[in-house]
RNA sequence: GGAGGGGUACCCGAGUGGCCAAAGGGGGCAGACUGUAAAUCUGCUGGCGACGCCUUCGGAGGUUCGAAUCCUCCCCCCUCCA
């Protein structure tokens, strides 16, 4: 166990929005040291949503910080309250998960967390366990422990409240089970996003409620997604998933903005502080410029779920396809007879997945957006000539036609 | 159970008989500029072999030459009272 508080809180603070409650941290760790006894740390994970995204890294990153201090992480699978949905006002009613839909997806979680996490010193907890045991009396007895105005505080409740938007009384369960996750597993420690506060301040709450000593409490950003604005979600499109092929990966890292480079460096980089902060500075006067840095982000990261060799492989293509302005070296590709040479466009780029609908394949031509061997096209009706050709719409699609 | 408000495109939101494939904003897509950057500017943003036709304003019927708009029934959400 690190031995040096301060260079314990340190890392601990990093990228951390929030911490309730630092004196009494330290006054944990120090207590932890003194006795050699870890602190445990639990983060909890819905497993609803088995696929993960960079977003969902921010945290397990954090667990890492914790690990690497000597303390007992515990990854938490929510698989009872899976069943409930963590209220967000968005999503209907979710589909109950079978048991072994949240099996499979436990162990797709556990595959993709080990490649951060330390195996041999994560706990990986489910909260079935306690919750199957609950009866409906020490259900209730539980509810009794919070009131309704309390709930109301948390703001996505309140904002759906004054907007007259539903709010249905499961969802008030929610944050309580939650809670008493904590209670049930003596959390130390809790980590969550910055959406969760309300959530782990009712394990607080509810842990002294219990008699017990009532957990620290870190809140972490929400990681931004591509457009860098709204948190990364797969709802919304702009997220990086942690099984994405390599090169598609590496490509959605180069798109982001500068300023995005540096916060995903803070959070989900292994790189140090200091190390950031150089690399910062230097991009500013200059001395490095911001796209190698860039790149380096892209290969820390594609390797640390792929392997040093695929990162290799998808800088390589990045580099070709769009420092060199080389053509892919994988596009699908489409054969043509001579008697369907002469293309109708709208119709042959929808039906070849280049277009959602020939109305927009229209506007694509219109717009420019469609070239032939590098040519614009403006017609919609296009006659190739015997051999190959490379069809591209708009930066990305591209098809190879071998006509005979 | 009673009274009232509301449901419009991917999202928010205007529209209360024809000028409505439906204002405006956001998002998205494309083009220009670049580092596949970001920011900015411009255009597009229901479908269809397409100066026309088809489908769409919670659902189903109806009135009308004509309905997002009026009427009837139904579904859903919210507020207040109980």
């Amino acid at each position: 166990m690190e031995k040096d508080i301060e260079k314990s809180m340190a890392l601990i603070l990093r990228g951390a929005v929030e911490i309730i409650e630092e004196g009494e941290l330290r006054a944990r760790l120090k207590k932890a040291i003194e006795t050699d006894k870890p602190l445990r740390v639990k983060a909890g994970f819905d497993p609803t949503a088995p696929d993960l995204h960079l977003g969902h890294t921010v945290l397990i990153q954090k667990m890492k910080h914790f690990q690497e201090l000597g303390h007992k992480v515990i990854f938490l699978i929510g698989d009872f309250t899976g069943l409930i949905g963590d209220p967000t006002g968005k999503s209907d009613t979710r589909p109950p998960l079978t048991p072994e839909q949240v099996q499979k997806n436990a162990s797709t979680y556990k595959e993709q967390i080990f490649k951060i996490l330390d195996p041999e010193k994560t706990e990986i907890a489910f909260n079935s366990h306690w919750m199957n045991q609950m009866h409906s009396m020490d259900m209730i007895r539980l509810c009794a422990k919070h009131t309704v105005a309390r709930m109301l505080e948390r703001d996505d409740f309140k904002k759906r409240f004054h907007a007259q938007r539903p709010i249905a009384i499961h969802e008030f369960i929610y944050p309580l089970i939650q809670g008493y996750d904590s209670v049930a597993l003596q959390a130390d420690v809790e980590l969550g996003g910055t959406d969760q506060k309300f959530n782990l301040l009712v394990g607080r709450q509810l842990q002294k409620e219990y008699g017990q000593a009532s957990q620290m409490v870190i809140t972490m950003p929400l990681l931004e997604g591509l457009d860098g604005v709204n948190k990364m979600s797969k709802s919304l499109g702009n997220y990086i998933g942690i099984t994405e092929a390599p090169k598609d990966m590496f490509g959605k890292l180069m798109s982001i903005s500068d300023d995005l480079m540096f916060r995903y460096y803070e959070l989900l980089s292994a790189r140090s502080m200091p190390e950031i902060t150089a690399m910062k500075t230097a991009c500013q006067a200059g001395a490095l410029h911001p796209k190698n840095v860039k790149m380096e982000l892209a290969f820390e990261l594609v390797a640390r779920f792929h392997g040093q060799e695929q990162a290799r492989a998808a800088r390589e293509h990045f580099d070709a396809q769009f420092s060199k302005g080389e053509l892919p070296v994988d596009m699908p590709e489409i054969r043509v007879t001579d008697d369907a040479r002469t293309l109708f466009l709208p119709r042959f780029l929808k039906d070849m997945h280049l277009a959602a609908s020939a109305s927009e394949a229209r506007r694509l031509i219109q717009q420019g957006a469609v070239s032939l061997n590098g040519e614009k096209v403006a017609q919609e009706e296009l006659r190739v000539q015997a051999g190959e050709h490379i069809l591209r719409v708009g930066k990305l699609k591209y098809l190879k036609i071998v006509a005979s």
